[in-house]
RNA sequence: GCCGGUGUAGCUCAGGGGUAGAGCAACUGAUUCGUAAUCAGUAGGCCCGGGGUUCAAUUCCCCGCACCGGCUCCA
């Protein structure tokens, strides 16, 4: 069998014959396999690959495929090497910079076309299974923006035509999930170019968040964690402080007004440092926790924003926890328990945990980070959680532990994270006065459970594809009324809802019954109440899930607290026994 | 920010040097219907913005802006 990361490996180089055939001056970079497939980065000299050679280059790879050319190394001296890609700008840069040191290097020659390889290959074009040349995407020379940008073209590469056709139903997948157009089809928020990067909450979409934000505040709340709201503009000087002036004012917002600069605050520390020193604090005020679910403004580069997962304005909720190193070690164990269940709750079951050490420039002793970091670990070891070391990849300013998810087709997201900091309190001259009686520096523990509010929702949109959970869902009843006779009824009916806490509509549309349920079908309305003459007589409920079943002749009390039941214990099923299955189920 | 692509009705998209179309949605009328689309009609557009070429630009060229795919970045 031949090695999938060889077959991609030499793809690239299929495919760099194929770009060189169709443009003889084009200039290559490097072509390395990715976790799908590979890419390979060139320069076409007098103007740019588009869209429509992609098919092109995809063609004459496969018929080089089909050719079954052989791959033949060769070992040539450094001399030997510059002389041959005496053409190739980058092959010379690579030859010049990261290869200076080697005497002696490999090419490998296929059907005429040679390249600089380290290998291994596979034994000839026939053996490289099934690929696509999926898109085109701008890159740099060695990844660094300031140098020359290149076009990188990648494919997609797998042992049988049958794996790769998978991959790409996965891809498509990925793509209907989007949840900016989930946002749009389900009426949640919208982006508008008078504040790019900027999220307009519509009335559905704000009920989600809102949601949400109750559902953490009470999760910090049963932690002792007391929320408090700081001001959004706050004077330059703060952030000079603070040290972010210094390092993050490409990314802050200012004004100025009589004569005195502001920023929009990027981060909520300073807000709860200042909140702190508001008091003489006692070791017996220790471990304060407070909380803040902070609206920050981070200018963030155009090219970056992507829907709610990049945006210039987002909602953290950010919990700052003063205590004394040695109760660093109980606090992370709360926190851990208390992330560890919200994720489950959102069907996150797969999570990562990272623990990030100690960076090369950092401040503090030794002993003082060998003491945090460990108060990282000791609780993950007490309960038996697995984590991996990030090493070096610590804050200059304290060690971290980072959450990881991964969603359900299988894509890694950071979450939460929970970081020592034994910078803000000595830049701030924090202090508390301990039973000794003397002036003691607290530690500050920075939290976050979601991370970024807006982020978090947006990740879990396409995790659930749309289909909130009862809780969540921004209309969880749809009444829809067999014919206009029924209006009325619906009416009432919706207001007996409503007063049970329970948020429902009515169809009134002069459609058919059909029609009303694709609409609210279409914007994944948990229950639809199917209400004609039958229900209108007997004071019973046809209900219908989104998932295609119905449960008839239900009681509204009975239906009611039902609901009720599954929205408050965050439930991921629409009903609370078993079911028939479905009539009819459509994706 | 950089590279490439895209920008046409509320949405999804077609079109193309002689100022525009479809489906869905909206509105009106008819239909009163039982678990994923009833029928008919009406209305709807500074063709992203600004320059240029041309007798004529929504179409071609240049410059912006926004979005999409990446790269870089993410306290």
């Amino acid at each position: 069998m031949t090695d999938l990361h060889t077959m991609r490996h030499s793809a690239a180089h299929v495919m760099a014959q194929a770009i060189k055939e169709l443009y003889p001056n084009a200039q290559f970079a490097f072509g390395p396999e990715t976790e799908d497939g590979f890419y390979y980065d060139v320069k076409i000299p007098d103007g740019a690959l588009k869209q429509e050679d992609l098919g092109k280059i995809e063609k004459l790879m496969q018929r080089i495929q089909k050719a079954k050319k052989p791959f033949e190394q060769a070992e040539i001296s450094r001399e030997q090497a510059l002389e041959l890609f005496k053409a190739q700008e980058f092959k010379i840069k690579a030859l010049n910079g990261l290869l200076k040191d080697s005497a002696t290097l490999t090419t490998y020659t296929q059907d005429g076309f040679t390249d600089l390889c380290r290998g291994p290959h596979v034994e000839n074009t026939g053996q490289i299974g099934a690929f696509s040349i999926d898109r085109i995407a701008g890159s740099y020379w060695l990844g660094d923006s300031k140098n020359e940008s290149l076009q990188r073209v990648y494919g997609l590469c797998f042992a049988t035509r049958d794996e790769l056709k998978e991959y790409k139903t996965m891809l498509e997948e990925a793509r209907k999930r989007d949840h900016r157009e989930t946002g749009k089809k389900l009426d949640l928020f919208s982006f508008h170019d008078e504040g790019p990067g900027f999220v307009f909450w519509h009335a559905k979409g704000l009920k989600v968040f809102n949601m949400l934000l109750d559902h953490i505040r009470s999760l910090y709340s049963k932690q002792g964690a007391q929320e408090i709201k700081t001001p959004e503009v706050l004077s330059v000087e703060l952030w000079h402080q603070s040290g972010h002036y210094e390092n993050y004012r490409d990314s802050m917002y200012f004004t100025t007004v009589e004569d005195r600069e502001y920023a929009v605050k990027p981060m909520n520390c300073p807000g709860a440092i200042l909140t702190y020193k508001t008091a003489l604090r006692s070791f017996r005020d220790l471990p304060l926790r407070l909380m803040e679910m902070g609206h920050v403004h981070r200018f963030e580069l155009s090219g970056v924003l992507h829907g709610l997962f990049r945006a210039r304005a987002f909602t953290q909720d950010d919990g700052h926890l003063f205590c004394a190193p040695e109760q660093i070690e109980e606090e992370i164990s709360l926190f851990v328990d208390a992330v560890m269940s919200t994720y489950k709750v959102f069907g996150f079951d797969d999570i990562t945990i990272y623990i990030a050490t100690r960076p090369e420039h950092s401040m503090g002793t030794e002993e003082i980070w060998e003491t945090a970091t460990n108060a990282l670990k000791v609780p993950l070891d007490k309960k038996g959680i697995p984590y991996k070391i990030k090493e070096g990849e610590g804050a200059f300013y304290g060690p971290k532990i980072e959450f990881n998810v991964k969603d359900c087709i299988k894509r890694n997201w950071q979450l939460g994270t929970i970081q020592v900091d034994f910078a803000m309190p000595e830049r701030f001259e924090l202090e508390y006065v301990g039973s000794d009686g003397n002036r003691h520096r607290p530690v500050m523990l920075h939290r976050a459970i979601l991370g970024s509010l807006e982020r978090f929702l947006g990740i879990y949109i396409e995790h659930v594809s749309g289909n909130f959970p009862v809780w969540l869902a921004p209309v969880q009843v749809m009444l829809l009324p067999v014919t206009d006779n029924q209006n009325g009824y619906c009416g009432e009916l919706s207001q007996i809802l409503a007063d049970a806490g329970i948020r429902a509509e009515v169809d009134f549309a002069g459609e058919r019954v059909n029609k009303k349920i694709r609409n609210a079908q279409m914007v994944k309305v948990p229950y639809m109440l199917i209400i004609g003459e039958k229900e209108a007589g007997a004071k019973n409920l046809s209900v219908r899930l989104r998932t295609g079943e119905t449960v008839n002749e239900i009681p509204v009390e009975r239906f009611v607290s039902a609901v009720k039941g599954l929205a408050a214990s965050r439930a991921a099923a629409l009903w609370d026994e078993p079911l028939a299955p479905p009539q009819r189920t459509e994706a």
